[in-house]
RNA sequence: GGCCCGGUAGGCUAAUGGUAGACCGCCUCGUUUACACCGAGAUGGCGGAGGUUCGAUUCCUCCUCGGGCCACCA
């Protein structure tokens, strides 16, 4: 065999050539004539310029599952991107430009679709890098043709199915973005505030009553005031009027429990809209909302138009403040809702909204997420707790521009809902007019699209439609990250729930984040590790090794130090294959008449090893299966093993020599093969360099997972017998440092006769490990020669 | 305020109702027919209080600290 003078192992230029190799080979194409499919619901991500390290951290974590299985059965692994809606707009206005609000929809969707298209090549390479072995021929992006098609037709589906309906409600509405969200679109966020109370007048009473709020701006929308019906203090107000400080208008005084006495000052103001309390309340005691803001976040009453709200509520506090309406103002700091796409502060204000109705069937919800398995185990306590938390239906109209449009047209006259036919999709609205067909009046089109969620929640059906509708419900597995539990895995068990009364996949495993020094990653704190870099200085399986290292679901720390590890690994594997072929050269395959005794212990022992790794693997605990395969590797194989057969196959002979040969082999394949789904590079490299030409399947990741088939009844003995061998040469190792003698010093052993018995038939193997002339009966020692 | 996760060697982390196991670092020593991206060895640890138990790092309760989610946002 060729020796080639390769110094160590070029990560860089093998892989390279293995990530060809598999694209030219498709090694990973999906093969539909496979009976048994393991078929994978892939998160597709947003297109953001370029992968971020907590991409390769989660992606790692699936590709695992994807290719251990695959050496099962077949695994059915697509891709997609997720390019609608917000990030995605900001994405292009960044790299553009542009504003999106200067420019027609029809311009600015144009500018988006080919703005994706020109990044989406190299964004995917960063997966392709990591050795994601997803079959990238089944490619969906969530705005192009076939899923804009998909989602409008699963809307018309649910719009027939009477579980979508259209309302002019207050909903939550972020005036930065101009848009409604959903209430998974809520984050919490601290801002200082002034809490001040203010003076209320009373009609036909000289007395004023104390009222605190944090939202003076709010005043010229008050339309109510509460208090306790069974508040002593206030009780005697009840049913009269009370006059609103600085703006005048008289408002009612209403008994209603919801006024906690020990809340403020006990008495609450209700305007609208505030808060949720406050749509809330307008609604149960039918009051008539003033609406003071515009949906830019302007405000259109009187002596303070156009000023943003913040600007408001510092103006008519000043004003209050001069008439001596002010009786205290304290400063304090209090969480507030906010968008989690810009941070700004929402509001709510009543438009007309497309809901799809999950209030109603929160239990159901519940019922189908017990349905699933869930990795680890209590992250399904997260679903339930947010599904319980539940207040308001979902909605899915958003008022952007780049997003799928609702495909719904409206009648002016009679309010008729007008759908399209199947065959039109996908349609935008806005460029087709419709009659209709009752009244015969050109209709309006609706100008909303749809929130992002309504058509990544279909991704099961977008990546299924890409293989002629061959997968169906539930899929195996939905790898995916835990901040998206109330988004992402919610509304997709929702969607898989309403249209097709299933559940949408059998198990999902629940990946952690990224954090650094223990903070969160984000790009404003400055923390962000670049995957390009780390792979271009230590390469994807050490990358991947690293994102091995956390048990599911946690989050893990960066630290260069693991990346190092992982490269020695990848060395280590390296080096010790190539020592052992450079003593197989003369080996045919063929078992040997008799395995010498040492080597059937390291084989069962590999094969002990390997139904451990398996079970971790099986239940998504790749960080034990990493575990498991490190301990042995480095320790029993490396260290120990190879050690201890090193003389007999440099100067062995016969069966002797073939047994080890045998055995090296062998448990080397077994190893490589339990470590191949974390570092699929060295592994492949390792297995078309010395491998292929035995074994003929073409790649290591389509190989079958191995099994212990080297292990025989009397495996208990082995073990035992092989951890009193490795106890033993401990010892002697030992007396060899103690003594600072190097280990293969010459040396002369006494032993207990017992040991001696015992190990009788290991006893040469431990001469040759330990350079030892001469074994000899006797209390234990090494005497140096 | 509710719920969830976690506190284990200097750092990061694993297992476990009965002498707590790795990795990185530190210290000592050794090494060239796979590998200095090496080997042999040494050092060093269960947040606090109570309870259950023959025995608790492990199970229970409380406290405390860190992280997350939700609620509160008069």
């Amino acid at each position: 065999m060729a020796k080639e003078k390769k110094k160590g192992y070029d990560f860089l230029e093998v892989e390279a050539k293995i990530r060809n190799m598999w694209q030219k080979e498709k090694t990973f194409k999906f093969d539909p004539s496979k009976k048994k499919v393991y078929s994978i619901d892939t998160p597709p991500p947003t297109i953001s310029g370029n992968m971020h390290i907590g991409h390769a951290f989660s992606y790692s974590q699936q590709d695992f599952i994807a290719r251990f299985r695959r050496m099962f059965q077949g695994v059915f692994y697509p891709f997609g991107t997720d390019d609608n809606g917000l990030p995605t707009e900001r994405l292009v206005e960044r790299l553009k430009k542009v504003k999106s609000t200067g420019m027609s929809r029809a311009a600015f969707i144009d500018l988006c679709l080919k703005t994706i298209s020109e990044e989406r090549g190299t964004f995917i390479d960063g997966w392709k890098q990591l050795g994601i072995s997803a079959d990238y021929d089944i490619c969906y992006s969530t705005i192009d043709e076939n899923s804009r098609r998909i989602s409008q037709k699963y809307f018309i589906d649910l719009y027939k199915k009477g579980e979508i309906y259209k309302d002019e409600f207050p909903t939550l509405w972020c005036p930065e973005c101009q848009t409604a969200i959903a209430q998974a679109e809520l984050e919490d966020k601290e801002f200082p505030s002034k809490f001040s109370t203010l003076k209320f007048g009373l009609v036909g009473n000289e007395k004023t009553l104390p009222i605190a709020t944090t939202r003076p701006e709010l005043l010229p929308a008050c339309v109510a005031i509460f208090v306790h019906p069974e508040d002593e203090r206030f009780k005697s107000f009840v049913g009269k009027k009370a006059v609103v400080p600085l703006f005048g208008q008289e408002v009612s005084i209403i008994a209603d429990k919801s006024a906690d006495p020990e809340k403020g000052t006990g008495i609450l103001m209700i305007c609208s809209y505030g808060d949720k309390f406050d749509v809330d309340a307008i609604q149960r005691h039918t009051l008539v909302p003033r609406i003071v803001f515009d949906k830019d976040g302007t405000a259109t009453y009187k002596g303070y138009e156009g000023l943003k709200i913040k600007e408001a509520r510092k103006k008519v506090l000043e004003n209050l403040e001069k008439a001596g309406l002010v009786t205290e103002t304290k400063d304090i700091t209090h969480a507030v809702n906010v968008h989690d796409k810009c941070g700004c502060e929402i509001e709510f204000l009543p438009t007309p909204q497309w809901f799809i109705k999950i209030i109603d069937k929160k239990k159901k919800f519940i019922d189908q997420g017990n349905k699933i398995k869930w990795y680890p185990e209590y992250m399904h306590k997260r679903y339930d707790n947010w599904v319980n938390g539940l207040e308001w239906d979902w909605n899915i109209s958003r008022s952007r521009h780049f997003g799928i449009p609702l495909p719904v047209w409206e009648c002016k006259e009679c309010g008729e809902i007008i759908l399209p036919e199947e065959k039109e999709l996908p349609i935008d609205p806005l460029q087709t007019e419709k009659k209709c067909p009752k009244c015969n009046k050109p209709a309006k089109p609706e100008e909303m699209v749809l929130d992002t969620w309504a058509t990544s929640s279909l991704s099961p059906k977008l990546a299924s439609s890409l293989v002629g509708d061959k997968i169906d419900l539930p899929y195996s597995l939905r790898p995916q990250a835990h901040d998206i539990i109330r988004t992402w895995a919610f509304y997709t068990i929702v969607r898989a729930h309403l249209h097709e009364n299933k559940m949408p996949w059998e198990e999902i495993m629940i990946s952690g984040n990224v954090s650094l020094k223990g903070e969160k990653m984000s790009k404003s704190k400055g923390n962000v590790i670049d995957p390009k870099e780390v792979l271009e200085k230590y390469g994807a399986d050490p990358l991947r090794f690293w994102a091995a290292g956390s048990t599911l679901g946690n989050d893990l720390d960066y630290m260069e130090e693991d990346l190092i590890t992982g490269k020695k690994t990848v060395n280590k594997l390296w080096n010790a294959s190539k020592f052992v072929f450079m003593n197989l050269e003369d080996f045919n395959g063929k078992a040997p008449k008799k395995l010498e005794k040492i080597d059937e212990i390291f084989l069962t022992k590999v094969g002990i090893t390997l139904e451990k790794i398996t079970r971790h693997f099986e239940k998504y605990e790749y960080s034990k299966a990493r575990a498991e395969f490190d301990q042995f590797f480095w320790k029993d194989f490396c260290d120990n093993y190879l050690e201890i057969v090193k003389k007999r196959v440099y100067h062995g002979e016969g069966d002797k020599r073939k047994s080890s040969q045998y055995a090296l082999y062998n448990g080397l394949l077994v190893l490589l093969k339990t470590i191949a789904p974390i570092m699929p590079f060295v592994t492949e490299e390792i297995y078309q360099t010395y491998y292929l030409k035995k074994e003929k399947i073409k790649s290591i990741h389509l190989c079958d997972w191995p099994k212990p088939e080297f292990m025989e009844q009397k495996r208990l003995d082995q073990v035992y017998l092989g951890q009193e061998f490795t106890g033993v040469l401990e010892q002697i190792r030992k007396e060899k440092t103690k003594a600072q003698k190097s280990m293969n010093s010459e040396v002369k052993i006494s032993l207990e006769k017992s040991i001696i018995e015992e190990l009788a038939a290991l006893l040469d193997d431990l001469k040759d490990v330990t350079n030892a002339k001469e074994i000899v009966e006797g209390d234990f020692g090494v005497e140096f020669l």
